[in-house]
RNA sequence: GGUCCUGUGGCCGAGUGGCUAGGCAGAGCUCUGCAAAAGCUUCUACAGCGGUUCGAAUCCGCUCGGGACCUCCA
């Protein structure tokens, strides 16, 4: 498997691209991480676990990646040019806290729910409150090039006057999000406040505090706020350098979130693009519609896990939520419904006890050929197949659809109707390797029993109740054995009787 | 109104111009003390109407439906 053979849709050229980094092995990746003035909900998820995915296929293709991933803990404007108000210390006022405290509660529920979904760690993991002077830095700069003024504290970015100057370089404003300025320009649109602004399609670097705005700092303009975009900016810069490999984010951040990140980074880097490769993942909707705060649509990720929202009808193992977000190519739309949440964990749960076996599987070091030839290359197909769905644009539905396909066949062995020698030992060999690699290293899947906070003890308690059981069938006593396994299905764990004999265990919800 | 995406079998979803994706549910069967699990088989779609083509779910046009962005938003 070649590295070179990765091919990425960029929402910048809007076509798949060959991946590659400006200076092999290295690749610099920004994502757009929470605002942590609220708890994640399900539509949270997509983003970090699909980045989740691209950070570990990278990885594994030999990358050296660096991963940012900020954390927004500075407020923003609920809405542009009206009463501008604070979210984070609205709120706070609300619930008699400190911003910091709440901004910490967020943070740290956040990273819980990461964890729960065996997401990895970014590299560095940025807060825009932490680098409130390279965010005055990069906005002087861009004063005093001329593409920024000042107005009653307040800093705008003059979007006109970038254009005129960065379209001849290639920079066009609107490039990313296929915008025309002239149209942004004429948008009829009517919003309060907005006199402040030369342009309507202008936006703020910093915004004056008014006295209630508890979050402000000291700058050249007074005391105030960084504005809506320029947080990206200056930790990707600082980070990264002033052109990095991947950019990624929702797509509800193409527009006006990246497309104003891309300006302000060509001004302050001399005209250079900050980043070659937009990835973009698209929304979870529930009933069809985009979840989101504005839509009060929202299941939170606590209440995912918990089962608690009255549009759930059951708990959802955070497992089973990666699953289900893995089952989608990360560009289409993901409808939320307790029916497909139930048959990702069906499919997860079957997938992963073959897995289980398969891992488990003992082969044998002698090389004998396939006794099956046409199964046997079946299975190399569909095992090649991991890679290539994966380069073709990270297709990890298709690459979940091949491992189903593998499933009969790893249960077929396991059954004894397939015998060990069908496949040839390399085969099977490759099959044990590919699927580790895939199932754990690259989509992060846990089994949920080991997910759980056993230490092993269950396992002894259940060893014995199976044995008893099976003592109990030697003795043709189905009383007692029908006993075990009803009381311990009323609990939820459902043993599973295997055809060799042996029983094993799954904890249900 | 502008820009763009999208419409696949009961549900969820992948998809290359020709070669049945896959998951879940349903039905039948095998195995099993019974059951579960597992396996086998089955149900087989591409919004509608035109067009291009030897051939289209896949390309083009129109119609209808859904959605995203244009305002904080993953």
């Amino acid at each position: 498997m070649s590295a070179a053979s990765l091919q990425v849709y960029n929402s910048l050229t809007r076509k798949k691209e060959v991946f590659e980094p400006y200076k092999y092995p290295y690749v610099g990746m920004y994502v757009c991480g929470p605002t942590v003035s609220g708890e994640s909900h399900l539509g949270h998820a997509r983003p970090f676990i699909t980045f989740d995915i691209v950070y570990r296929y990278l990885m594994h293709l030999g990358y050296k990646v660096r991963y940012v991933r900020n954390i927004t803990d500075a407020g923003h404007f609920e809405e542009e040019g009206r009463a501008a108000e604070d979210k984070i210390s609205s709120k706070a006022v609300l619930e008699k806290l400190e911003p910091m405290e709440l901004v910490q509660k967020y943070t740290n529920m956040y990273h819980w729910a990461m964890q729960q979904f065996n997401n990895l760690p970014p590299s560095i993991e940025p807060t825009a409150t932490g680098h409130i002077v390279e965010q005055i830095e990069m906005i002087k700069k861009i004063i005093a090039d001329g593409f920024a003024y000042e107005v009653n504290g307040s800093v705008y970015f003059d979007v006109a006057k970038y254009h005129e100057v960065f379209a001849a370089q290639g920079l066009p404003y609107g490039m990313l999000s296929g915008r025309n300025l002239d149209e942004l320009l004429e948008t009829t649109r009517e919003l309060d406040g907005q006199e402040e602004k030369r342009n309507k399609a202008d936006f703020a670097l910093w915004k004056k505090a008014p006295p209630e705005h508890i979050m402000r700092w000291a700058s050249p303009w007074g005391e105030g706020f960084p504005g809506w975009h320029i947080e990206c900016s200056a930790m990707s810069k600082k980070y990264l350098g002033e052109q990095f490999d991947i950019h990624g984010g929702g797509m509800d951040l193409q527009f006006p979130h990246h497309e104003c990140e891309i300006a302000q980074s060509a001004v302050c880097n001399h005209g250079k693009l900050n980043a070659r490769f937009w990835l973009h993942n698209n929304m979870i909707t529930i009933n069809g519609r985009k979840m989101g705060k504005s839509y009060n649509n929202v299941i939170k990720l606590s209440e995912l896990f918990s089962g608690s929202h009255h549009l759930l009808t059951q708990a959802y193992h955070p497992m089973t939520v990666r699953f289900f977000i893995l089952q989608t190519h990360y560009r289409s739309t993901l409808d939320f419904s307790n029916e497909a949440l139930q048959a990702a964990e069906k499919g997860m749960k079957r997938l992963l006890e073959a897995y289980q076996y398969l891992k488990n599987m003992s082969l044998t070091a002698n090389a004998n050929a396939a006794a099956d030839n046409a199964l046997d290359s079946k299975v190399q197909q569909l095992v090649q197949g991991f890679a290539e769905s994966m380069n073709d644009d990270l297709n990890t539905a298709k690459v979940l659809a091949n491992m189903f396909e593998l499933v009969p066949i790893i249960n077929g062995i396991k059954d004894g109707h397939i015998a060990m020698n069908a496949l040839a030992s390399n085969t099977l060999q490759q099959l044990q390797q590919q699927m580790h690699l895939f199932v754990e290293t690259i989509f992060g899947l846990q089994p949920i029993s080991a997910a759980g906070n056993n230490d092993g003890k269950l396992d002894g308690v259940l060893d014995i109740l199976i044995d008893l059981r099976k003592q109990a069938k030697a003795n043709k006593d189905y009383a007692t054995s029908d006993t075990i396994r009803k009381s311990l299905e009323a609990v939820g764990i459902q043993l599973k009787d295997a055809k060799d004999g042996t029983t094993s265990y799954t904890i249900l919800n």
